[in-house]
Formats: C-alpha cells, sequence, structure tokens
RNA sequence: GCUCCCAUCGUCUAAUGGCUAGGACGUCGGGCUUUCAAUCCGGCAAUAGGGGUUCGAUUCCCCUUGGGAGCACCA
C-alpha cells in the first residue's frame, strides 16, 4: 500500500476563502489520518491573474489555521519544461495538435452549437491538418493553441464521494491543453503535477467533477495510472452560491473581524461531514482521529453564520485570559492601537492583571475577539447617562440616593478590596440585592447591562469607584 | 440549451427495509439571578410530490418538481 499523498492546490486570483479553507481542510484530515503528506501547490499558471500577494494570503491563513503542510509549496510557473515536454511529447504522438482556428470562428460555432441545443465545444477541425500544412501555418506566424485529441471513449469517473458517474468524449470534444508549447493551461497543468508529485487522492470541489472527466484523458493519453477522486460539495450561501458578494468573506477577513482560527475549523469540518458520536465540540486533533471521507455529505451545505458565531464564543469563554491578550497584541494590532487611544486619551492605565481582569469580564459577553471590550467600554472612555437610569424598579430617587450613599460609607473603609470581599459588605446591606447592586452598576457603568458592579469596582479601585458613586449621587434630587 | 450531481426540522446533520425519525445551531417558554452573559429544564419544527417493489419504505427503482455544478486561449 502506497503512502498517501494528497494536496491542496489553489490558484493565487484571490485571498482565502471559506470554501477553499474547507478544501484544504479536509484534505490535511485525510492526510493525517493516514499517515499521509499534504502537500500545497501554488497552481499560477494563468499570469495575468496570480499575485504574490494572494499567495502569501493562502499560505499564511492555512498556516493560521494550523494546516501546515509537508513538503515546501511548490509553483506550476516554476516547472513549465515539465509541461513543455509533456506537450512535445503528445504532439509528436499525435495525442494533441496544433489549433489555428482563431477565438472568433471559435465563438461563432460555439453560438450555432447552442442554437441547436448541442452542448457547446470544438469540432476537431485542426485535427486532420498534415504535417505541411502545420508547418506552413507556422512559418506563417499565425497563432495557435494545442489541443488533446480527445478519443472518442466514454469515461467513468470513480468518486469516493458521489460515486459513478459517466462522461461522453463527444461532449467534451477536443479541449485545449495549453496555450503554447511553454504556456499550459490547467487541464494539463494539473494531471501532470498531481503525477510527479505522487498525489494518491484527489481531493477538491465538486465544481471539478466535469474536469475530472478531461483530466483523466490527459493521464490516459500519458499513460499513467489515475488517482483516486474524491469532489467535496459546495458550500452555498443561504440564496445559492456562496460569493464574495453574498457574505462570503475571505479568512483574514474572518481573522480581523475576531474569529478564532479553533471556531472556523470546527465551523467548517461540519459543513458536508459529521462525526460518528453525536459530539459536535471538536479539535483539530479530533478531527484527525473521527474523520473518514465516505461519511461526506453529497449535497452542498448552506453556511450557517449563527453557528459560527456560537463556535466562537464556545472557544473564546475557553481561552485564558492570558491568551487572548496575546492574541489581541499578535493578531489584532489595530485594535491593540485603539485600545491604547483610549488609554491614553482619557489617562487611564491599567495595570496587566487588571486588563486580565477586564478581558475576563469581557470575553464571557462577546461573540468575537475584537468586539470583547465593547461591552466593558465604561473602562476605557468616559460616559454618562440619564439619572433616570439609577433608579431601581418603584424605588423612588431620594431611596435610590439613600442606597448609594450606603454603599459609598461600606466600601469607604471597606479593608480588603476585592470583588468578593465587596460583594460580602454590599450583601448585607439590604435583602433587596436590586436595590443595592442596581444603582451601583449605573454609577459605575452608565449602562442598563453589565458584569457584576463588585468585579468592575475591584478593577477601578476604591478612588475611582467612589468618585463615580459621587458622581451618581450629585445626579440624584 | 446540453451534460453531470443532489434532495430528512429554518440551517448543519444522525438513523434503520420495521418502536414516539435522534443530536447541534437558531427560535419560543421557563428556572437560576441585581442587569447582561453563562448555565439548566422544556416546547415548536423534517423524510419535496406522485407512482411502483415489499407484509412493511425516509431507506430500493421510476417520473415530476426543486436545488447545485460544468459546458473559456480561468482555475
Amino acid at each position: 500500500m502506497n503512502e498517501v499523498r494528497v494536496r491542496f492546490a489553489p490558484s493565487p486570483t484571490g485571498r482565502l476563502h471559506l470554501g477553499n479553507a474547507r478544501t484544504a481542510l479536509f484534505n490535511y484530515l485525510f492526510a493525517r489520518k493516514n499517515n499521509g503528506v499534504f502537500i500545497l501547490r501554488i497552481e499560477d499558471t494563468d499570469k495575468s491573474r496570480s499575485k504574490k500577494e494572494y499567495e502569501d494570503d493562502i499560505i499564511n491563513n492555512l498556516l493560521w489555521l494550523g494546516l501546515n503542510f509537508n513538503e515546501d509549496p511548490i509553483r506550476q510557473s516554476e516547472r513549465i519544461s515539465l509541461y513543455q515536454t509533456a506537450v512535445e511529447k503528445l504532439i509528436e504522438e499525435k495525442k494533441a495538435y496544433r489549433c489555428f482556428c482563431s477565438k472568433e470562428e471559435l465563438d461563432l460555432k460555439r453560438q450555432e452549437q447552442l442554437v441547436r441545443g448541442e452542448p457547446p465545444r470544438y469540432s476537431g477541425l485542426c485535427r486532420s491538418l498534415s504535417v505541411e500544412q502545420v508547418n506552413e501555418n507556422i512559418s506563417k506566424g499565425k497563432p495557435y493553441i494545442i489541443r488533446l485529441a480527445v478519443p472518442d471513449q466514454t469515461i467513468v469517473i470513480k468518486d469516493l464521494i458521489l460515486g459513478e458517474s459517466k462522461w461522453e468524449a463527444k461532449l467534451i470534444g477536443d479541449f485545449i491543453i495549453a496555450k503554447s508549447e511553454t504556456e499550459p493551461l490547467y487541464h494539463l497543468a494539473t494531471p501532470i503535477d498531481d503525477h510527479y508529485q505522487g498525489i494518491t487522492h484527489v481531493i477538491r470541489g465538486s465544481d471539478h467533477l466535469a474536469n475530472a472527466a478531461k483530466q483523466i484523458f490527459v493521464y490516459k493519453m500519458m499513460g499513467w495510472p489515475l488517482p483516486e477522486f474524491a469532489h467535496l460539495p459546495l458550500i452555498l450561501g443561504l440564496e445559492g452560491k456562496l460569493s464574495k458578494r453574498q457574505g462570503a468573506k475571505s479568512l483574514s477577513e474572518y481573522r480581523t473581524d475576531g474569529f478564532l482560527a479553533e471556531a472556523l475549523l470546527n465551523f467548517m469540518v461540519l459543513l458536508g461531514w459529521h462525526p460518528k458520536t453525536d459530539d459536535e465540540l471538536m479539535s483539530l486533533k479530533t478531527m484527525i482521529n473521527e474523520f473518514n471521507l465516505a461519511a461526506i455529505q453529497k449535497k452542498g451545505a448552506i453556511f450557517n453564520q449563527k453557528k459560527l458565531i456560537w463556535f466562537n464564543r464556545y472557544y473564546l469563554r475557553k481561552k485564558e485570559p492570558r491568551e487572548i491578550l496575546e492574541l489581541i497584541d499578535s493578531t489584532i494590532e489595530y485594535f491593540k492601537v485603539e485600545v491604547d487611544g483610549y488609554r491614553a486619551k482619557n489617562n487611564l492605565f491599567f495595570s496587566d492583571n487588571e486588563m486580565l481582569k477586564i478581558i475576563e469580564l469581557g470575553k464571557e459577553r462577546t461573540d468575537t475577539l475584537n468586539q470583547i471590550f465593547a461591552n466593558v467600554e465604561f473602562f476605557f472612555i468616559h460616559f454618562d447617562y440619564p439619572a433616570d437610569l439609577l433608579i431601581w424598579q418603584q424605588y423612588s430617587s431620594l431611596e435610590i440616593k439613600k442606597s448609594l450613599e450606603q454603599t459609598r460609607v461600606a466600601l469607604f473603609d471597606l479593608d480588603d478590596w476585592r470583588s468578593d470581599k465587596i460583594k460580602e459588605k454590599l450583601d448585607r446591606l439590604s435583602d433587596d440585592k436590586g436595590y443595592v447592586f442596581w444603582p451601583l452598576r449605573v454609577a459605575l457603568t452608565g449602562k442598563p447591562a453589565s458584569p457584576p458592579p463588585f468585579e468592575i469596582a475591584e478593577v477601578f479601585g476604591r478612588a475611582k469607584t467612589i468618585e463615580l458613586i459621587d458622581r451618581a449621587l450629585a445626579k440624584l434630587k
């Protein structure tokens, strides 16, 4: 039994998005599950659309997710001679030929075929050109492209996920495999690399199923054995295709929007696949153990943002405040700047311990990392609120004033300024907790909803707490 | 237009030719609670439709409908 070798082969024509990332994940899981090798191949044969920037984005985000590849990534643009040799061999053996038809002619024929209700494909006109005719055309400098001379056969794709499907050669036609000897196209470069890289399982999106038929012809013409194919169902948006316009964000965007790699991985793996057990919460390690290609769903999965958010909340809550602080510092730099801005502007500085406490309070109440301070912004900004907000239920303004005065006295000479001690002391003030804690919360936060006021008081410290209580008292007549 | 693929709660999915079709997210209601969050308990919610095969079909077959993908000198 050969070693399992799989590849993730994106073209660097855009940022890594969720659909691609899931394809990478499934390849990775399959490789790890089988103690195999996971390879990254950059398919940059289209020079005009490929960009280094996108290549970097893809690699950085794969690494961020933890989908490490085992070998150095290869670029198709650096393997031109490999494809050239293959093209020349195919032409030599009359398995491929130069086609001199112009684009205009082809467009016209395509239209005609469509009108007749036929699938649009090349007629094979130039296949019958003699060597002399070809040479004459070349010497005249007539432009050409290279087509595969597709034999009249029916291809059966045996897909590990989708099962068997049949594809007739006459409906495919002699497709183009290269623009020239040194400019290979996808349908040629991909099977060649898969062969020479010893890929045993081609795992990719099901939008490539029809391409598999074409590529199988290349394998046959080259006399190579076929790899296994597994075409993954596509991820769809609520209204059909998951497109950039429909909120399909790049991984980079999810990252700066405050999503955690753990959440994204866990969410993605459940799109089209499910573990045997009902336990959906999985680390990468658990996924590897549980993964099974045959259990992958055939139908496309619709992306459910709310579940992603739920996973994100879950993993955020599980993280230690220290880890979160590091994540904020390292991955969300712009946010650190923003927070530092708050602090400088308001002359509010917190020690590391105080920051950790703030994060602990914030992380319980946020969907995403970048929103972690949103619910505890009162620590960083000057806030104001209407006096009415201080009033708890049916109490009068005077009674609330009394409550705050009692709180002030109780806290003023509290020896041990810790949240549990603060709570303990305030608990004794009244049987109606709301009567004590509600006005204090509003005094300390300016908000009707917040973490417990005694926790906040601990971070603020005695002086700031008393100051804020005095501000509240001044609002009450 | 042609080819291929697909079809279980709103969404992701589990299950078996045979108990009340299970779980998760969401949603609704309740408990806890000073608020929010968290958490706990409970409810609503699905086998697209029509034919077969069978004692029996969500499961196997056919048709319809619906959805998706492909048909580039992109990948």
